[in-house]
DNA sequence: CCCACTTTGGCAACAGTGTTGCGAAAGCGC
DNA sequence: GCGCTTTCGCAACACTGTTGCCAAAGTGGG
């Protein structure tokens, strides 16, 4: 079979629709490639020639650009592999502190700040109680008093905050990610229409990037692979259902965290599975939500997991994904028959209709899975996983210029 | 607000993962960019200014590669603007009839062949009966001779099928577009396996793209607007339901149909709405399906409506869409019951969350929606709205090169 | 009717991307 | 030691969009 068009035959990029390409979004573009590779990676690292294979640039580009980002210091090299016959392949690895990136889960009752490296992991971690129902002037107060402390010790004599490229702040929905403002968050209208974003960015100086903290969880997931064991590679599907004071889930689409137009993507909680059943909270009846909740109410647990596979298996069907992690305070609590519960619900769906059935696992991560992938809101747009956050820029690069160019 | 990142610096060109950016791939790229503003202006059409603001490309950039375009028939000057005080614009419109693409809809009985150009409209209608209960090879021969009966009379002089882009076939599911080939379809278990795609694109020496029905109707309608009215414009997100013979959907996300990786994704009639609900055909029970055509054989009308609405609904939060188009030959006996029935519960949806409700409209283009659609399989890469369909190529571009490259 | 002004859009030079061709470097295996 | 394989850099190249500049083609006021 050959192409179906011929060279230069319009085509995508990628997913298409927004930006022109020029010059610099080439550059970009292709160099956010080799950088998702190269963490994907991992310990093994990537040698020019597998970086030309996954990416499809020819070896010789790959030389170019390697090189560019090991200027800016992003990358660099780690050893060689065995040789096949001939020169050996040079291993190149990413630099994990050539940059970091500030996760904050702000919760109910509870602040967490990560400082993140360039893969996600953690560097410092600070956690304080937070009262979201405060004035929002106060609850603003004390998340950036949390990231100064949680800055103050980085390279003191480099200046505060070299290499810090921003902010991931992950707060309980509804909120609007593209403006960056909050809407009326369950049980506190206060903080409606809070530019949350801009007020951050302008009082840290740092561009902030604001998401649902389901999206975060979820972009974290599929940054690191939801076991932990790296990967995150390619184009998955897979959706996080959360459980705690409420249930939500965060999706994340071929690779990349789908919000939907309004961020309102992943309002699981409310999914009617019992048409006529018992009343929620929200005015409906037969909510997953209210079936769940009632049930761990009255400690049976095998009933929650089993309403939670009938959303999970619904979604599953829904979206056609790869795999279903669980977490929230209450799943993480006695994670295993949760896990159980809503695999067997998928197996049995996957034997009615001959498919494989949907892999089922519980999130690392504990109680930092948010705050971390909050840090990811930030690192993602440096491997094309995410549009860049917006706000001032401090952090200045090397050479003065643009990172990655020169 | 600065902009977070210097130039330069990683960023997507549009959702990252697939494919390098080399020069050939940015043309392309932009091209169908161009491609897409003008569809999408349809008679209005667009000046270079326009391009240009709707674009991000610099008015010097479009102005090449509308020249380009020019050349290679594919859009044509059509009058100018008025004066605004200066050099009044120049307006481009897409060239109809410049490429063809037939849309072929295999249905259980019945079989529609579509010849249509550029914009999806209709050139040429096939209609025979059909029997996908046949043995492949046989259902095969008809299909083939379907797409030659109706390209016959197509440029008789310039050789047929001159400017053929490729056919999108469309068939009941399940199946894989990705390796084009049919799985068990519902009740006709002699496909299971069947390369279809190959097979017809060996017979016909032509591109073919394979799709569900759902998945090319969805995509039709993003293509030219669920309302006929043009547009289909941005990042739109909507969901095709379809009440027929069974119960699917097709998903349009942010602008792109998604399929998920195993074209799986649409899978409606079996989420389970109803726990413990009345058994349905695949073993499961309360099923949207199962209530759904129970309501409809009991002529209870409002009762199917509002069993579509509690789905739709559902997957309205879950996806944040904009819209919900209702097709398929129950609902278009009929259609302002489930049009309104639906809508009622979407409203009142909307109302406990405080949004704004989400609209509900029937889809145009009675029984050719779905060969239009399948069209659109073949037409939606010009427009950078989908990867191309695969298989040889035979149309030669005029100028023996690649179309829009020289 | 003329002239200043605005806006469009083409031409030419340019910056900078990935690509191609070729050769040096660095190892393996006989 | 020598031929072979493989990696990878340098230099020339093709071609993208960009920039600077100017001609073309209108409007509108004097």
């Amino acid at each position: 079979m050959t192409p179906a068009f011929p060279a230069g035959f319009p085509r995508l990029l990628s997913g298409s629709l927004p930006g022109a390409a020029n010059l610099p979004a080439v550059r970009g573009h292709n160099a956010a490639l080799v950088l998702d590779l190269l963490r994907a990676a991992g310990e093994t690292g990537a040698s020019r020639p597998e970086l030309a294979e996954g990416t499809g640039l020819t070896p010789q580009a790959v030389s170019k650009i390697t090189a560019r980002l090991r200027d800016a210091g992003l990358v660099a090299e780690a050893g060689r592999r065995p040789s096949t016959g001939g020169k050996p392949r040079t291993v190149w690895r990413l630099v994990r502190d050539a940059r970091y990136a500030v996760g904050l889960h702000l919760d109910r009752d509870e602040l967490t700040a990560v400082l993140a490296d360039l893969l996600g992991g953690p560097v410092a971690v600070h956690r304080a109680p937070f009262d979201l129902g405060a004035p929002p002037e106060r609850a603003l107060e004390e998340a950036v008093e949390a990231v100064r402390v949680l800055l103050a010790p980085t390279a003191p004599e480099a200046g505060p905050r070299a290499g810090v490229l921003g902010v991931g702040v992950a707060c309980p929905g509804p909120l609007e990610h593209r403006a960056g403002v909050l809407r009326r968050v369950t049980g506190f209208p206060g903080w409606d229409g809070f530019p949350l974003r801009d007020a951050l960015a302008e009082r840290l100086a740092l561009p902030v990037a604001l998401d649902k903290d389901t999206n975060a969880a979820a972009l974290g997931l599929a940054l690191r692979g939801a076991d932990g064991a790296g990967s995150g590679s390619g184009g998955e599907s897979f959706a996080y259902l959360h459980l705690g004071t409420g249930l939500g889930a965060g999706l994340v689409l071929d690779g990349t965290l789908y919000r939907g137009a309004r961020t309102g993507a992943g309002e699981f909680g409310h999914q009617v599975v019992q048409v006529d059943g018992p009343e929620c909270g929200c005015g409906d009846r037969g909510c997953l939500e209210a079936l769940c909740l009632a049930a761990v109410a009255r400690g049976d647990t095998a009933a929650a997991a089993r309403a939670l596979g009938v959303g999970a298996a619904n979604l599953a069907g829904l979206l056609d994904i790869d795999r279903v992690v669980l977490g929230g305070r209450t799943v993480l609590a006695d994670p295993e028959p949760y896990r159980a519960g809503v695999a067997a619900v998928l197996a049995a769906r996957a034997e009615r209709t001959d498919g494989r059935p949907v892999p089922v696992s519980t999130a690392p991560g504990g109680a930092r899975l948010v705050a971390d992938g909050a840090a990811h809101l930030v690192l993602a747009p440096l491997f094309g996983r995410l549009e860049p956050a917006r706000g001032p820029l401090t952090w200045t690069p090397p050479g003065g210029e643009g990172v990655v160019g020169e």
